[in-house]
DNA sequence: ATCACCTGTAATAATAATATTACATGTGTT
DNA sequence: AACACATGTAATATTATTATTACAGGTGAT
């Protein structure tokens, strides 16, 4: 779940869906509390959250709750720094060290292909 | 369906799938016919042709229908030269054309977001 | 105490992606 | 004629993703 082949893949699944791209695009203004993002994306918050965590489990964002002046819990989203250059070349590289644990020995149907 | 935005999209959409990034990494070495591909990614060939159909849609690779010396109808897939810089700036950029049908105009749920 | 904000999650519904099975067609060879 | 090998697709099952609903908790201000 750590090797860089399985960091790119977690990472075409985090971008692999129009509203976090959206996400991406907006934190990179300017970083911002969940709430605020929410509104802004139109997005409900418990739907914003999954994508969130997804974008975060990726690597592409980082949270971390603040606590405001007047004493309230806030979460604040931005942006990490990233580049990945997608080319034949680098994905081939990427899959050397993808763990699929979904890589059978043996093919899943008849000799029928 | 065409426009920079949703080409990326698709781009993304394409690679977020280990089967599918095998395949690119695979025809990187020399160009295959489907079923030779099938044997050597350990796949049924139906299912083979949904992901080749995703990566060609996306623009990875491309395939062709040729007939070999004894008259079999042999369809090679090759792979396109291609190059994403995926950063924040180049997904700003993307998302800007990205024409996204699920865009609403009111929030999708109540307002205790 | 009620309101207006905020965070966080569990349970479920709806939808999309993935995978399998079964069949159609064609060629050349034994 | 039966076999080995090729393409192509329709119908279906399985699984994963996405989305919604309904709650829990907290703070400060009216």
């Amino acid at each position: 779940m750590e090797t860089p082949g399985n960091k790119w893949l977690q990472v075409f699944e985090a971008l692999a869906n129009p509203h976090r791209l959206r996400i991406v695009a907006c934190l990179r203004v300017n970083r911002m509390y969940v709430s605020e993002l929410a509104r802004e994306v139109r997005m409900s918050r418990p739907l914003l959250y999954m994508h969130l965590q997804r974008l975060e489990a990726a690597g592409l964002i980082t949270g971390n709750l603040e606590l405001s002046d007047d004493g309230k819990a806030m979460k604040y989203y931005e942006l990490t720094e990233f580049e990945y250059v997608v080319t034949p070349e680098s994905i081939t590289e990427a899959v050397r060290t993808l763990t699929d644990k979904a890589a059978p020995e043996t093919p899943h149907t008849k000799e029928d292909n």
